[in-house]
DNA sequence: AGAAGGATCCCCACACATGC
DNA sequence: GCATGTGTGGGGATCCTTCT
């Protein structure tokens, strides 16, 4: 058996028979008018079913090989002799001659693949290229198992078919021309074959059982897959025609609201990106496989020298692709429901407005997207003094309150439906750390200064975080190489186990005493390493047994750092798998390391940056120092 | 310094083919 | 029908660079 590639299917102009018969007909070629003159006697013609065409197949692997012909056979081929209804989408060449029911069933199997055949580049004609019709023309491999009683006059006396014999025979120049070749193709009329329906045009199929794919010959399975493709296509032209009506909507819909087609498309058409189904078609094939066929196809590698021609191809194919990808999923994107929201804020501060000015109604309400990642307009709408009325009774305002409230929904939603990543609970962090920290100050725009925790946040604005969990070192989220980290280090501030809280006047006499100077040298290093570790977040225990606790979590941490790293020593890069991923060099690694380790312990100047939110916050650092004295500290308390 | 985004590598889910 | 293998895209993890 020769080896099998695949045959491209090639794509046929179905042509009009009826056209031919009337009196403004072209003028056609003798051959032609010979097919058309048996497309009229088509009424009594049996194509083979495909069960039959199965079983040609079948012959076709049963090893039957004392010819050494090549025979030539199209997948695409064989499968269109199985589409019993679709005969007449086949082209006025010889093939469909053969097709007719003079023949048996069996026998129009292989002559018709030259029908499908000829290759849209390749500058020999069908005929001449494609060995299939040796099959039926005569061919000492084929002669034998088509009786020539069913062969009818004109097909055997055909000038063009007797040409193809002569040609037949495998050796062919077939290199441009994609086929599926078997030897064994060349002895499909084998004994299998003579237990066929014959002309009686029988349909076995229904008597036949199901075969195993086991059982499947080669071409046998190639056919399968091919129907399963067929099937598919089927299916997405059936697609394909809804999103042909659905475009015409937008057309209308473009039309009706003066917006340009282009513009409705853009809002409402989603092109998924191409799958692998869709680039492989359903062929599978390893990229070796891919390769040699490239090496192959002389004609492909010479159109690949051609630039222009090369530039065109592709860009036929990208425009193939799109329209095909295109077709497939239409959603409407994100942009267009965020439209959509937005004009449903307008509406409805519109009928807010109508019902303020008509009846005197007042009431606000407050919108927000789903998530940190939507765009989806988020604001309030409202008629009357709804502002004053928080402020007063809430001491909030309403954008404030839009503000908690998206934080809230977001939150719910990121913890309820979706998995965050690691980098996005660690930006979804460092947001709900810094706008609970601009809550709790009043300072708009300050951010949480982890390395300088205490000096630039706690000592300036009299607040520290409550609830930071302990194994977590206090350093910026994304910092953290810990995915559990992250996880619950997001999961405690978006759950409320960490927050904010403002420093009782106690803790704030506590903080400020030690900072007094005492002129005492060993005082200020014990000081330093207070605070150095009091970069851990422990500022909020007020015991001292909590910073001995602490000390020896930051001892434990260390050991099991420094295990880690022996561990990774010792493998020899057998856990470097995840320190390995990356674009970061080796050294990378180490040097984050080396950073990481810095930033708790680093002893740097106050930027302007702390500079200029103590600027801004004085007032407000005055006035939580004045409150602690009394209110905080019963709020406190009742807490 | 901290935050955000890009680049790269790797893992995983999925679809499909194949073998038993 | 189930298990396995293969190819692919999506997404996560990590590190680096750039911006504020």
């Amino acid at each position: 058996m020769s080896a099998i590639t695949w045959a491209e299917p090639v794509v046929i102009e179905p042509v009009d028979v009826l056209q031919f018969t009337r009196a403004d007909a072209p003028e056609v070629s003798k051959k032609t008018q010979e097919v058309i003159v048996l497309s009229d006697a088509s009424e009594n013609l049996y194509p083979p079913s495909t069960s039959q065409v199965i079983r040609y197949l079948d012959s076709l692997d049963a090893g039957n090989t004392d010819c050494g012909q090549s025979l030539q056979v199209s997948t695409a081929d064989v499968l269109r002799h199985a589409q019993l209804n679709n005969l007449a989408d086949l082209p006025n060449t010889l093939p469909r001659s053969i097709d007719s029911g003079q023949l048996s069933s069996e026998c129009a199997v292989a002559p018709c693949s030259s029908g499908a055949f000829p290759p849209p580049t390749s500058s020999t004609t069908a005929a001449d290229v494609s060995p299939g019709h040796a099959v039926a023309s005569g061919s000492p491999g084929s002669a034998s198992l088509v009786p020539s009683a069913s062969l009818s006059p004109e097909v055997v006396n055909n000038a063009d078919l007797a040409n193809v014999s002569q040609n037949s025979g495998g050796a062919a120049p077939l290199e441009s021309v994609p086929t599926v070749s078997s030897s064994g193709a060349a002895n499909a009329g084998g004994s299998s074959m003579t237990g066929g329906s014959g002309s009686g045009g029988v349909d076995i199929e229904a008597c036949a059982p199901r075969r195993k794919r086991s059982e499947m010959g080669i071409e046998e399975r190639n056919l399968m897959k091919q129907l399963g493709v067929e099937k598919q296509e089927k299916l997405m032209d059936a697609i394909n025609n809804a999103t042909t009506e659905y475009k015409a909507k937008l057309e209308s819909i473009a039309k009706e609201n003066s917006y340009k087609s282009a513009r409705i498309k853009q809002l409402a058409l989603h092109a998924p990106p191409i799958k692998s189904k869709e680039l492989n078609e359903g062929h599978r094939k390893t990229l070796e496989e891919i390769q040699v066929a490239l090496r192959q196809d002389v004609e492909l590698l010479a159109v690949m020298k051609d630039e222009e021609e090369m530039k065109q191809y592709c860009e036929e194919y990208c425009n193939e692709k799109e329209a095909e990808s295109k077709g497939k999923v239409q959603t409407m994107s994100g942009k267009s429901m965020a439209q959509v929201a937005s004009k449903t804020l307008d509406l409805l501060q519109a009928q807010c407005n109508y019902a303020f000015l008509n009846s005197g109604t007042n009431l606000f309400g407050v919108t927000t997207h789903g998530s940190f990642e939507k765009d989806t307009a988020k604001g309030f709408f409202g008629a009357g003094p709804v502002d004053g009325f928080l402020c007063e009774m809430f001491g909030i305002s309403l954008a404030k309150l839009g503000e908690c409230f998206d934080a809230y929904v977001c939150t719910k939603e990121a913890m309820g439906k979706k998995k965050l990543s690691k980098a996005d609970m660690a930006k979804a962090t460092v947001k709900l750390i810094n706008r609970c920290l601009e809550e709790i100050t009043g300072v708009k725009d300050l951010v949480m200064a982890y390395s300088k925790y205490k000096k630039n946040i706690v000592a300036i604005y009299k607040v520290v975080i409550d609830g930071w969990p302990e194994d977590i070192p206090c350093v910026s989220p994304q910092l953290l190489t810990k995915v559990d980290n992250m996880k619950d280090l997001y999961e405690a501030w978006s759950e409320g186990h960490a927050a904010w809280r403002k420093l009782t006047s106690k803790e704030v006499r506590e903080l400020k005493s030690p900072r007094e100077p005492t002129g005492n040298c060993k005082q200020k290093r014990s000081q330093k390493v207070d605070n150095n570790e009091g970069d851990e977040l422990q500022l909020s225990e007020d015991n001292e047994g909590s910073h001995a606790r602490n000390k020896k979590l930051n001892v434990t941490a260390q050991k099991s750092h420094k295990r880690r790293r022996v561990e990774e020593e010792n493998n020899g890069g057998a856990n470097k798998k995840s320190a390995r991923k990356g674009k970061g060099k080796d050294g990378s690694q180490e040097k984050t390391r080396e950073k990481k380790k810095e930033v708790p312990v680093a002893a740097i100047p106050r930027v302007s940056k702390a500079r200029k939110a103590k600027v801004n916050a004085a007032p407000i650092s005055d006035g939580i120092a004045d409150n602690n004295k009394g209110e905080s500290n019963e709020y406190l308390e009742d807490e």
